[in-house]
DNA sequence: CTTCGTTCCTGTACGC
DNA sequence: TGCGTACAGGAACGAA
């Protein structure tokens, strides 16, 4: 679940209590949870340890932290992460109760708060990964696996009259296309649904005929619905999306659309609807978002 | 090249 | 009570 809000919740709790602190050393748990890491668990580890962590940076629903380079150097590698739909990046005293679900453990040489990636479904992951610079902004570096993802709409960088091309060019719906991090980044199932209701625009509605003032409707509800989350600490459903420090966020009350199938609209009335959608679900208000005539999963 | 279906994983909810 | 099943779903991957 975690999405864009959720990620930079987590991103600025790291900022104020990993920043400027060197690993002593990681222990992996769980090889799953590092295995994008291609040198595997033991090289993972190697190469945190002694490293000082600089400020976390995000993209999208990825998040890293750059690791000062040897000697002091700049940083030629980052620890990168991806929360997939349960991860939890945690920091707390070192000696508390080991989570069930724990699956890598950081410690500093401070012997402060450690850092701990929890994660139920191991979806997530973890990986040391080579910054190199960002294919939207050459000033900046991004970690190499994710060159191929899209700035998210909340950056400097998202270039909107690129996003309205590419969605004219493509031959799918708008959801899919919200969807797709490689177009956009930073939005899931739960702030498209949320987008797309503000947006009063059908899931299904073909993005290559849409016109420039939907597609600049769409990005601005999702701009402004996932700065709303934001502000409020993120969604949670439940005990797995929580920030740094284990607490919840409180934008689910302020959910239109997703998860409130048979719910009235807030604008009409209208019971929300639920449909299947990529083996998933879509939620939508029948009245303010009709289905197209011709319409595009 | 683009588009789309499959796969990974585990806890929770629910029907029988 | 216990068992089976559906569901939650991001994104890499392979097929078409």
């Amino acid at each position: 679940m975690p999405e864009l809000p959720e990620v930079e919740v987590v991103r600025r709790g790291l900022e104020s209590w990993t920043t400027g602190r060197t690993v002593a050393s990681a222990e992996v748990l769980h090889p799953r949870s590092v295995r994008r890491h291609a040198a595997g668990p033991a090289d993972f580890a190697g190469r945190l340890a002694g490293r000082t962590m600089l400020a976390p940076r995000r993209r999208g629903k990825y998040l890293w932290i750059p690791l000062q380079g040897e000697e002091g150097g700049d940083p030629g590698e980052a620890v990168l992460a991806h929360l997939g739909m349960s991860g939890q990046l945690l920091v707390g005293e070192p000696d508390r109760e080991r989570e069930k679900h724990l699956r890598i453990r950081v410690e500093f040489d401070d012997k402060g708060h450690d850092l701990r990636f929890v994660d139920q479904r191991t979806f997530g992951h973890l990986m040391v990964a080579d910054l190199v610079p960002d294919a939207f902004d050459a000033r900046t570096l991004v970690p190499e696996p994710i060159v191929h993802i899209a700035a998210d709409p909340l950056e400097d960088a998202f270039d909107a009259e690129a996003f309205y091309r590419a969605l004219r060019r493509r031959k799918t719906g708008i959801k899919r296309a919200l969807l797709d991090q490689s177009l956009i980044s930073g939005v899931g199932n739960i702030y498209a649904d949320e987008a797309l209701w503000r947006a009063r625009l059908h899931w299904a509605r073909p993005t290559d005929t849409m016109t420039r003032a939907e597609a600049a409707r769409v990005l601005e509800a999702a701009r402004e619905v996932m700065g709303a989350a934001l502000a409020v600490g993120g969604t949670s459903f439940d005990s797995l999306y929580v920030n740094v420090n284990g607490e919840s966020g409180y934008f689910e009350r302020s959910l239109d659309a997703y998860g409130r199938r048979d719910e009235p609209c807030r604008r009409c009335g209208t019971a929300i609807r639920r449909d299947e959608f990529m083996n998933r679900s879509s939620y939508s208000c029948p009245v303010c978002q009709p289905r197209p005539r011709r319409a595009r999963y």
